[in-house]
DNA sequence: TTAATATGTCAAAAGTTCTTTACATTTCCA
DNA sequence: TGGAAATGTAAAGAACTTTTGACATATTAA
């Protein structure tokens, strides 16, 4: 699913390692998240919205 | 993850098989995520946003 | 009360997310 | 240019979501 975490993050002046520490999960899962290679849980989506100081709808546009 | 789906179903003037089946999803699946046995994917949060006429983060609220 | 509809739940199987470890490539700046 | 930091990717396994089929209970309407 299509999603604007690049840009947000790099807003927010965050490398994918310090986003994924602020989210408790690995560098890899927000990579590959970013990368579009699979969509996160829900729980996941909504603390990479809150993260990144946002909605889930924002970070993941339909 | 504790969610509105029973009162925006019910204002909808749906039942958790009519909800399912323009989700795509089994009468079972709604169910289980409505009572919080477990969380739907991003991917059907979004559906049953759109289906619900609302958005991921109010139907399902942190 | 009876019949039909709606909801709750279980178990097994299939599919997806996420983790860890590891290594390659790219970017950037001193 | 060289070295460090950032990013991309792979494989195996743990954990979670969803499906199907089945059955029980609850609710509603005739």
């Amino acid at each position: 699913m299509q999603n604007k975490i690049f840009e947000l993050r790099k807003s927010a002046g965050l490398t994918q390692d310090m986003l994924a520490k602020k989210c408790k999960v690995s560098r890899q899962t927000i990579n590959a998240i970013e990368n579009d290679r699979y969509d996160p849980t829900l729980q996941l989506a909504f603390k990479i919205a809150v993260v990144l100081n946002t909605t889930v709808d924002n970070v993941f546009k339909k």
